[in-house]
DNA sequence: GGGCTTCTACCTTCTAGTAGGCAGATCGTC
DNA sequence: GACGATCTGCCTACTAGAAGGTAGAAGCCC
């Protein structure tokens, strides 16, 4: 998520900052314009109607995480240790405020009110998150390395949530280390 | 929750129903006009502005709250039981429809964009929540009735995130089940 | 020239919020 | 008990500004 190089991802860049503050009803077109420099019209060049654009970038969130998260199975070959990367990457985003908060888990809080279209993706990323943590506890299960104590599919759920309801917290209390001081125990029940 | 008794409170009760749908930003004085049956500038006289409404709204749900959650412990003796009663109590607003997220957790997730009177109300219900369960699980601790792993407080912070995070999940799933799917091994870790 | 991209200029609708008035209830006072 | 005065709740009518969005021209690169 380096500098933007292109004018569309300068907007979706922006959207996704803007959306991380205050969800799909917290900003504009005009607050996009302000930050990346161009006129609000410019922005429906790109993207036709806001649906559109909080379509893409969603689709575009997914996509990274789908991409990092098998990035890091690539990398990491203990399920124990691939929870922990995966808690530890929102640990670092949270703490350095680069992403204080998951968007779909955002986006999800406010699912009634947004367009279908953008609904679509952010359950969507609910239903891929849960399936990849399903198979990693899944596998660190058969392995011996994980101590599950109902289904994969049941345990990944609790796991997303948790992590989700971190998020919220550490927001609602302005601290990082909420985050940890709920993800920690987390990680540690299912290892030991 | 009936039916309210002075234009106030209907106007309290319909924001409060759009706060839950959409959140701060996904509601406007004419959606609650429309359905109080009153003009928009009639808002206005019992709450002059929407930061003095929501902030007012949110003030209320806390004590309600507290006062929901002090009646348990008055029927109420076990703590496991109390854990229980306070995740049945959502089970049953989110599978009903009447409450499907508490709204200050979905007013969390937008906090950076908030009037700093409502954050802090938001904040304030974390705290409240929190500590109410660290002294739940303290007692239950004592009396042998819940097994911790960690601290009172820290147990009380898992436990709040992931009830959150639940209510989320099942949100983002159209699904009243996923809720308890979540809290359902919750509640028996504590138990067992 | 053709195709992008961005611009200016504009539109319609909605936003929260204001000003002032009007009907009815509740006053103390004579 | 009749009187005005004040208060309450809601109204109509209005404002300024912001919302998302459109039309069409100008600049620019191949």
């Amino acid at each position: 998520m380096g500098t933007p190089s292109t004018t569309s991802d300068a907007i979706l860049l922006s959207a996704r900052a803007l959306i991380a503050a205050g969800g799909y009803n917290g900003f504009s077109y005009a607050d996009i314009a302000k930050t990346v420099g161009i006129r609000n019209a410019s922005i429906h060049h790109h993207f036709p109607a806001k649906a559109d654009l909080v379509r893409v970038l969603v689709a575009r969130y997914r996509q990274e995480a789908e991409t990092g998260l098998a990035e890091l199975e690539r990398h990491v070959d203990d399920p124990a240790e691939r929870l922990r990367a995966y808690v530890g990457y929102w640990s670092a985003c949270i703490a350095d405020g680069s992403a204080p908060i998951c968007i779909c888990a955002l986006l999800a809080s406010e699912l009634p009110a947004l367009p279908e279209t953008v609904a679509v993706e952010v359950r969507a990323h609910f239903r891929g998150l849960s399936a990849w943590l399903a198979s990693v506890l899944q596998s660190g299960s058969r392995q011996g390395r994980l101590r599950l104590t109902g289904s994969a599919e049941a345990e990944a759920e609790l796991f997303m949530a948790t992590v989700h309801g971190a998020m919220l917290s550490a927001r609602a209390y302005g601290d990082p280390g909420a985050f940890n001081l709920v993800t920690r125990p987390l990680l540690e029940r299912l290892s030991s």
